[in-house]
DNA sequence: CGGCCCCGCGTTTTT
DNA sequence: CGCGGGGCCG
């Protein structure tokens, strides 16, 4: 491609931005104005136009996702050979390995492993308890949180008591985070946030090593910079601070992940860190119809702390927003799939073309529930990470511990897993009997008696038993590959055994997994064999990958047009022709653990600013006036952010009945949120029968029969009346999620054709028992099971 | 040491 | 309501 072809894919801003390579540059980039766009051109362009070698280009993603899908973009563009040597990747995994190949540096070793939140938490509880505190008081999840935050800022424990995170109330966490660090380095591991400290200490600290890599990376680029935190920003610093050869791109108004230490003032000052870099706007979007585009940015100018930008479409006009109020969860989620029906037929769209916003994960169960019993098929994106499940767990703690055995929380895993004997009492001898000496817990198992371990024989013995295996194991990491090695270690560690006897068969989810998994590890010995030839692919390899790896980045060959649903926070960086926003209460959205700073109340602005920009041609909200959670019933007044929204560009459904809608009265009059809420609990049975004698003979409500409605309507002074009279639809045959029904046929990708006798199961656990024409009978896990619905 | 029961708790989430 | 952790008992 030469320079002009290349240049004239872009509009004029875009080109500007992309053909800027003298200094630091700052583009800010409206939602779907072309942000990745321009960040390929770019790269193109530096490799083309300026000359650069690909391994001195360094680009910095927040996920894998976006790594690999951009270099393949850069692939296409400037061929595969050349795109193959770029820096380019996550923050935490470049780091992760320059650290590992710089590690002796600073006292680590180049093996250490990885721990994940799970595990940082899980120790500092451990760190509580020795310290004999209360739990109540200090609580692990909180104070872990609050030690990841000042990593996060780069304060260290020295520093910690004078910061601004520090709390009288809670004078200790200090001593906590002190330990805290201690006990990593004692295991060899670092966390998550140790991967940008570490990397910042190791370039202020040695000069050398810092001059080294500015010598490498000649151009640095950094995707959603708005997403950075100050250690991050710190680290780009020290990388590019004489040359000032950087390209960050970001949307200040997509600025949405601050609670896990994001800082927006990264981009808002960029120039004061960077005093001659230019800035670019990137202000037409392709993406949105002008409604739904000047919708949005009558919510987001509430904001005051902002770059000032004008987002505009070329695109249609389109239609305006769409609110429809609901009485309850349940029928928001009938109107949702009503809607979907409706705008499938009028645009002859696909179900992959819708999405369903919500802000927490919890409120993903209506619509679930409700898609199953109108065979919608649908995908839930999020919750637990594959990686995160128990069973797969356990088997990385296997790897971890045989890979570093000093790694302690994989040890106290793995220890009596499956059970041999070793119990809480053996378990924490060994980890006094470590602490005193200050040495890991794997080193007191291989030494006891020098270490002077206080243990029985029979406990000693069990403990040389778990060492010898372990040793055993470690011996074959040079020599076997990384599913050799981890299929041996399934299979003589129990863990087969144990999943496999399961007493309970129905529990055969965790069998698929662990296939699942097996599986996986035997697809990246293969991928990894490819690409680097020769070299066999080690266990600690597949442990890299994995520990920075995550759930949205697996691959997602969807054999099936499916409704995505997920948290608006996952949904950054895509988009639908049609999205809903669900939820829209005060209470959920803003979410109630934001206590109403100015701050903390922008980003939740932000938060739905980033939804709506999601949608390409209808963009739905919906609020329920009545919601179970925890078994109880809410009752909440829709959310203050659909006033922020300019009232031409919204259209309320009933909107006749407008006097009765609270969010639409004009500002001056008495503030709705503030009236008491109508309380329809108060008709509904106790939720917890306690053990006062009342007389409770109220059946449990269902939320949709007539007698709620006629309770709702009381309650509430007969204000609230039905939006729709939806009839609860008529019991439709079992279905399921992916669009299954008993008696569908479909195509497995290895079984072949079969059919579908037995449907069972919720969420990630739907199973479906298929007879095969070739294959027999067999159970899947639907989830991970990949076929086509023929039938 | 291991299983069972009861109590408490419950934003967003990437790496 | 549903899950996970802690405590108690066998």
């Amino acid at each position: 491609m030469t320079k002009e072809e290349l240049l004239s894919q872009l509009n004029e801003s875009q080109r500007e931005a992309v053909s800027y390579c003298d200094g630091a540059s700052l583009v800010i980039a409206g939602a779907g104005s072309g942000k990745t766009r321009v960040l390929t051109y770019k790269i193109a362009y530096l490799l083309q136009e300026m000359g650069l070698a690909p391994w001195n280009i360094l680009a910095l993603t927040f996920t894998n996702k976006a790594a690999r899908e951009m270099k393949e973009r850069i692939a296409r563009i400037v061929g595969e050979e050349r795109a193959r040597y770029l820096q380019m990747g996550t923050f935490h995994s470049i780091f992760a390995r320059i650290l590992r190949s710089e590690a002796a540096a600073i006292g680590y070793q180049s093996n250490f492993t990885i721990y994940d939140q799970a595990d940082s938490r899980s120790l500092v509880k451990n760190i509580i308890k020795e310290m004999q505190l209360d739990e109540k008081q200090y609580k692990p999840a909180s104070v872990a949180d609050q030690i990841s935050m000042a990593k996060n800022h780069v304060i260290l424990p020295e520093a910690f008591a004078g910061c601004s995170l520090y709390d009288n109330k809670h004078p200790l966490v200090t001593d906590i985070y002190k330990r805290y660090v201690e006990r990593c380095r004692q295991a060899n591991a670092m966390d998550f946030d140790d991967l940008l400290v570490q990397t910042f200490l190791l370039f202020e600290h040695h000069e050398d090593i810092r001059r080294k890599y500015v010598e490498k990376f000649h151009f640095v680029l950094v995707d959603e910079y708005q997403d950075t935190n100050y250690a991050q920003q710190r680290i780009l610093l020290q990388l590019t601070r004489e040359r000032q050869r950087v390209c960050v791109v970001g949307d200040d108004a997509q600025s949405i992940y601050s609670f896990r230490g994001a800082n927006i003032d990264n981009i808002l000052n960029f120039r004061g860190a960077y005093t001659n870099a230019r800035l670019f706007k990137l202000e037409q979007n392709y993406r949105s119809t002008q409604l739904i585009v000047e919708a949005a940015n009558s919510l987001i100018r509430k904001n005051e702390r902002q770059i000032p930008k004008d987002v505009y479409s070329h695109n249609e006009h389109g239609e305006k927003l769409q609110l429809k109020p609901a009485y309850s969860d349940r029928e928001e989620a009938i109107i949702v799939c009503k809607d979907i029906r409706r705008i499938m037929r009028e645009d002859h769209c696909e179900y992959s073309d819708f999405a369903i916003l919500y802000r927490t994960n919890a409120q993903s169960r209506s619509f679930e529930e409700q898609m199953r019993k109108d065979g919608i098929p649908y995908r839930i994106y999020g919750g637990l990470s594959f990686y995160q499940r128990k069973e797969i767990k356990d088997v990385i703690a296997y790897f971890r511990t045989v890979c570093n055995p000093d790694d302690e929380e994989a040890m106290r895993r793995i220890i009596n897993y499956p059970t041999r004997g070793i119990g809480n009492t053996t378990v924490q001898k060994v980890v006094d009997c470590a602490m005193q000496h200050g040495v890991s817990l794997f080193s007191v198992i291989s030494m006891p008696v020098f270490y002077q371990l206080d243990v029985t024989k029979g406990t000693a013995a069990k403990l040389e038993t778990f060492r010898q295996q372990i040793e055993a194991w470690r011996t074959k990491l040079d020599t076997e590959d990384a599913y050799t090695l981890g299929h041996a270690i399934i299979m003589e560690s129990g863990i087969s055994k144990d999943i496999y006897s399961s007493r309970n068969p129905e529990d055969l989810s965790r069998q698929e997994n662990l296939e699942e998994f097996v599986a996986g590890m035997q697809d990246f010995v293969e991928s990894r064999r490819e690409e680097d030839q020769g070299d066999h692919v080690q266990l600690g390899d597949f442990l890299q990958e994995v520990a920075l790896l995550t759930d949205l980045d697996s691959d997602s060959d969807e054999e099936q047009a499916r409704v995505s649903l997920m948290t608006v926070h996952a949904a950054k960086g895509l988009e639908f022709p049609t999205v809903f926003v669900v939820g829209l209460e005060e209470n959920i959205f803003p979410s109630p653990m934001c206590t109403g700073s100015m701050r903390q109340l922008e980003e939740e602005r932000r938060l739905l600013y980033v939804a709506i920009t999601r949608a390409e041609k209808h963009c739905i909200l919906t609020c329920a006036q009545n919601r179970f959670r925890y078994g109880t019933l809410e009752n909440d007044p829709p959310s203050r952010f659909i006033r922020d929204i300019d009232p031409k560009l919204l259209h309320v459904e009933g909107e006749s009945a407008e006097a009765e809608r609270p969010w639409r009265r004009s500002a001056g009059q008495q503030d709705w949120m503030q009236n008491p809420r109508p309380v329809a609990t108060q008709f509904l049975a106790d939720p917890k029968p306690r053990a006062v004698a009342k007389p409770k003979p109220e059946p449990p409500v269902d939320p949709f029969s007539q007698d709620f409605k006629r309770l709702l309507h009381t309650a509430s002074g007969g204000r609230y009346k039905p939006v729709a009279s939806v009839a609860p639809s008529a019991a439709v045959s079992a279905s399921h999620s992916c669009g299954l029904r008993e008696g569908s046929m479909i195509e497995h990708q290895r079984f072949g054709i079969g059919k579908v006798v037995r449907l069972e199961g919720t969420g990630d656990n739907e199973k479906a028992t298929v007879e095969f024409r070739n294959a027999g009978t067999k159970q899947l896990l639907l989830k991970f099971a990949k076929y086509k619905v023929i039938d």
